[in-house]
RNA sequence: GUGGCCAUGGUGUAAUGGUUAACACACUGGGUUGUGGUUCCAGUAAUACGGGUUCAAUUCCCGUUGGCCACCCCA
């Protein structure tokens, strides 16, 4: 790009703030288009970590028996109002909802479970073994304000159970997640809750209800709302007045009908058994619908300070599901985790090293001198990559200099120099990175050659262990 | 949806009501197209957008947009 874009306007027209194209406009100066908000690109440098998160979360799946399964992130808007719950704050003001040009009222996945369930009920899972289990990792949506670890894109991993009501599998998916938190190295704090079936949970509403508005002149604008709309999370209120109210307040573990209580009871029995720690935490809600009996979230136990958004994953029962998503009636439990807190755990755990991670490491490295070298470095590159020994190049610079370059910040343990009177001699240089010795080899044995040297290398390093 | 703080090259920072906006890293090129990890030189590149006050605004004021943070909610 020889040429830079002449002069900059002097005065830019207002960018229209909609992306309206505005063809008219003659002036060539075409303003970057912006991500749109609460969007994020993960970039290179991030990947290691994301590929951590997914490795573990992939290797886990696999030994616990749970197959790999991918639904589309558009669905009918009506799987999530149904599944999630219409009076849910996730449907009503959080979901990417759009109608397309077919007139489909669709909306993008804001978790993952629904889906799943909506494909367990139409491929007839049901008339497989059961339970059927199966996980997923991929970017869900919520049309929220982004914030510290709050994106509108992100990314969970969930595993889901189908079709066992045993609370041993409750305890088993906790423990899987226990253990990939602690995998990767992440501290946090597992909170645990009941809310027993939705009758016993309607009963304790009311009671909750009654409580709460004899007490209603105590209440802050904020919490009456609530407690007409979502009664259970006024128990979460950071209004010290309720904080009060709240000790005396009915508790849902009193409310629970009796197999619910049992279920509870077996769940704890198996954690205990399994060595994983819990906390009960009585007033633990789940911003979904669907869920019934076993609930949890894992908190990060970083001391940070600024840690608002600290619960890394949850999940629960949820026994009525798919019955209300159009299938039999099926018990089924689950869990996800939020990737793009768990990287950000992993980045603090382990921050990158300001250069190291954009260069990908190689042991051979050609340079090539000349039209003439140029054309038989590129042959050569090939015979590496084909004989599986990881290559690099700079064809693109002419410099000796540069590529050397290249070939030292790739750590390169060879470099391969093709000029004009290699070519000529049908040889090929190699140059001994660290000993910055030298030697000529005949250009049809380099890769023979590189591969004893290889071997050597491995040999050598066996025995300093 | 509500509130607080903020906005300078790709990144991290500096400076100023006054005309070449500084530095470092990164990137590109060069030191007689033949040698990197420790050199030297050069180059690309920024005051978010719009309006106002002023002789003069990147600096002060307002709006917009965006970011960060908190509430809300959640992962």
């Amino acid at each position: 790009m020889p040429s830079k874009p002449v002069k900059k306007p002097a005065a830019k027209p207002a960018a229209p703030k909609a992306s309206s194209e505005a063809p008219t406009s003659s002036k060539k100066a075409p303003q970057p288009i912006q991500i749109l908000r609460g969007m994020r690109d993960l970039l290179p440098n991030d990947q290691p970590y994301w590929q951590a998160a997914r490795d573990a979360a992939a290797s886990l799946a696999s030994a616990y028996g749970f197959d790999r399964i991918d639904t589309p992130i558009v669905e009918d808007t009506a799987l999530f109002v149904r599944g999630v719950g219409r009076a849910t704050d996730i449907v009503e003001k959080e979901l990417y909802r759009f109608e397309t040009l077919g007139g489909e009222d669709v909306a993008l996945r804001p978790e993952g479970t629904a889906g799943v369930v909506r494909s367990y009920v139409q491929h007839g899972m049901l008339n497989i073994p059961q339970p059927v289990k199966l996980w997923y990792e991929g970017p869900v949506f919520r049309y929220d304000r982004p914030q510290a670890g709050r994106f509108r894109q992100f990314y969970q991993a969930g595993f889901e159970c189908i079709g066992e009501a045993d609370a041993i599998v409750d305890a088993q998916l906790i423990v899987l997640g226990y253990n990939f938190l602690k995998n990767l190295g992440i501290d946090a704090t597992l909170r645990i809750n009941s809310l027993g079936t939705p009758e016993s949970r309607a009963n304790y509403k009311n009671a909750l209800v009654a409580y709460f508005r004899a007490k209603k002149a105590k209440l802050s604008e904020e919490d009456k709302k609530r407690l007409l709309k979502n009664p259970l999370r006024l128990l979460d209120s950071k209004d010290p007045a309720v904080q009060e109210l709240k000790a005396e307040a009915p508790q849902l573990v009193d409310w629970l009908d009796e197999d619910s209580k049992a279920h509870f009871m077996r769940v704890l029995e198996y954690l205990d058994e399994l060595g994983v720690p819990y906390q009960l935490d009585p007033y633990l809600v789940r911003g979904l619908d669907y869920y019934t009996k076993t609930v949890w979230e894992w908190f990060s136990n970083s001391d940070d300070q600024e840690l608002a958004q600290s619960a890394l994953g949850g999940g629960g029962r949820y026994d009525g599901l798919v019955e209300s998503l159009g299938g039999r009636p099926t018990p089924a439990v689950g869990c996800g985790f939020g990737l793009d807190r768990i990287v950000s755990r992993l980045k603090e755990k382990n921050p990158p090293s300001p250069d190291q991670m954009r260069y990908m490491p190689v042991d051979v490295f050609i340079a090539q001198l000349g039209d003439m070298g140029r054309k038989k470095a590129l042959a050569l590159f090939e015979e590496f990559r084909e004989a599986g020994i990881p290559v690099g190049e700079a064809f693109a610079k002419s410099n000796i200099k540069a590529q050397m370059e290249v070939a030292n910040k790739r750590s390169a343990k060879w470099a391969l120099v093709l000029g004009q009177k290699e070519v000529l001699d049908g040889t090929v240089l190699i140059r001994d990175m660290d000993a910055g010795s030298q030697e000529t080899v005949d250009i049809k044995k380099a890769v023979h050659e590189i591969k004893k040297k290889l071997q050597n290398l491995q040999a050598r390093e066996q025995k300093g262990e």
